[in-house]
RNA sequence: CGGGGCGUGGCGCAGUCCGGCUAGCGCGCUUGCUUUGGGAGCAAGAGGUCGGAGGUUCGAAUCCUCUCGCCCCGACCA
């Protein structure tokens, strides 16, 4: 058997990641040029994601609805910004039935335009808000260039479209979303983002303001990993959202929309795996602990299965997503690069010597190798593993953050900066002028990612042109 | 859209320059036996009109013309 090994990471980070995406069987290239196909491992891991973020949208009253995938053409034209941003990568079907339809349809890029026109229909009264809905589906853009997760032509996420009474109220919907996304990353993916404003030419297209979380690759690049956007009034005048207040007012309404995709499967990929392959925060791995029993001879395989099923049970009981290796295919070393490659946390070996005394290996995927290897006791496994599945989750938080932390660089001047970000993170006082930021942009392919809402107290100059700035911002290369 | 690379069994490739027996190899797959604590071994099998169309030729994976598609690197973007 050939070991058919993944390509270092350190080696070509680009090369790594595409293979890993596809030995991990988490996707498939699609006939469709940019499409890809999400196969059973990979969608589960995006139901593990999509149901902790489901639940948290639940719980602050927000409800679920489907809108069509198709939208009139003319419906894009109603929003100046809106068109402009997304003319370039609209999928138009144009025949239906055999016939050539009168209006093109846009395959939705995203769904603020058709829910801007029916939230029109339903919104009359100050009493009809808030609309706070989410959709939960796919959508196209005709990406120019695509990489698995990161960005394909179709992509899966959830969108969230709400309309309110006041300014306030709406501002604070964005925020709280955001919030939302940030905690998930942490708590979840062991990612530290970073939640910040856009600067206006980052913004959506369409957007009064727009806020994201930012969370860095292990190549240092940034990767822009949930958005949450104020539209003030602008798409609620585009598509005459409006309702009579309490004063008998006919007023515009304030809407809001936000967005995590698929692509945060990429940056899990890109932060916390290696060089054996995948490597999942417990929470959201599919298989938190899998058994692979070993054995020669059919005595053997007895003894051994009968401990090993019953650690399944156990385990199983206690709430741990787990699988039992039962092949009789492959050998045990080629399960554990199976699993390692998979990026399943924990690894439980069971042997004739474990059976004899009563002892299991365990193996910890964030510390591959005899590190990461101990043998335990199987009395109380199910709270041994799930201890470990705890600070398996811990360690890499913990991880990814000073890795974050010793990126992140704070240049003395222009000069330095145009150094760090080659291999990093500035944060630095910019003057939030157009000319410094695109001047940055040009001279070393960084962009600005967010004003972070965690600012130090004192002011300071502009990294780029020395005049006084308020507020400091992450400048990195990005995905 | 600019630059580069590639289309040959499921996957990865050789063969193409310089046309010639029945198109090879590795992995995977199937069956059997031996194996199983870090990517097992042996044996026997199944599987390809060489991306497509046209042309040159006694003869084309190979030469010519056209065409389709994919991947990588840049500009644009979640």
């Amino acid at each position: 058997m050939a070991e058919d090994k993944l390509t270092k990471r350190a080696d070509d980070f680009s090369e790594w990641y595409n293979q890993l995406v596809l030995k991990a069987d988490l996707a498939d290239y699609a006939p469709v040029r940019g499409c890809m196909v999400v196969k059973p491992y990979g969608w589960a891991l995006w139901e593990n994601i999509t149901a902790v973020l489901d639940k948290e949208f639940k719980a602050t009253g927000h409800v679920n609805a489907a809108f069509p995938t198709l939208i009139p053409m003319s419906f894009f034209e109603k929003e100046k910004e809106h068109v402009e941003g997304f003319a370039p990568e609209l999928a138009v079907v144009t025949h239906g039935g055999g016939q050539e339809l009168e209006e093109p349809l846009v395959v939705r890029p995203t769904s603020e335009t058709i829910i801007g026109y029916m939230y029109s229909k339903w919104v009359k009264s100050w009493r009809d808000l808030p609309i706070l809905i989410v959709q939960w589906g796919s959508v196209l853009r005709w990406e120019l260039r695509t990489k698995l997760f990161l960005r394909t032509a179709e992509f899966y996420w959830h969108e969230g479209h709400t309309a309110h009474a006041g300014m306030q109220e709406a501002k604070e919907e964005m925020y709280r979303i955001l919030d939302i996304y940030e905690r998930f990353c942490l708590e979840e993916a062991a990612i530290p983002a970073i939640k910040g404003t856009k600067s206006d030419t980052e913004k959506f297209a369409g957007a009064q303001i727009t806020t994201s979380i930012e969370a860095m690759m292990w190549d240092k690049r940034a990767l822009q990993s949930g958005t949450s956007h104020y539209f003030g009034q602008n798409f609620a005048k585009a598509f005459e959202i409006q309702y009579l207040d309490n004063n008998n007012t006919l007023q515009f309404c304030e809407t809001t929309s936000w967005a995590i995709s698929s692509r945060i499967i990429g940056a899990l990929i890109m932060v916390h795996s290696d060089d054996q392959g995948l490597v999942l925060p417990p929470r959201l791995a599919p298989i938190q602990a899998v058994i692979v029993p070993i054995f020669k001879t059919p005595e053997e395989k007895i003894k051994v299965m009968e401990v090993a099923e019953r650690i399944f049970k156990e385990l199983k009981a206690a709430g741990i997503r787990i699988k039992m290796d039962d092949r009789d295919n492959v050998s045990s070393g080629f399960k554990f690069n199976d699993w390692e490659m998979r990026g399943v946390p924990v690894r439980i070996e069971v042997g004739p010597k474990d059976v004899e005394k009563e002892s299991v290996a365990l193996a910890r995927r964030d510390r591959p190798g005899r590190e990461g290897k101990s043998f335990v006791p199987q009395a109380d496994l199910n709270l041994t593993v799930s201890g470990l599945l705890v600070e398996i989750q811990d360690s890499l938080l913990k991880r990814a953050t000073e890795y974050r932390d010793a990126n992140i660089h704070h240049p003395k001047d222009y000069e330095e900066l145009k150094k760090v970000v080659q291999d990093g993170w500035a944060f630095s006082y910019w003057c939030e002028s157009r000319e410094c930021e695109t001047k940055v942009k040009e001279d070393c392919k960084a962009t600005t990612r967010n004003i972070p809402f965690d600012q130090p107290d004192e002011e300071g100059l502009c990294i780029v042109c020395g005049k006084p700035s308020k507020r400091k911002v992450y400048f990195a290369r990005a995905y």
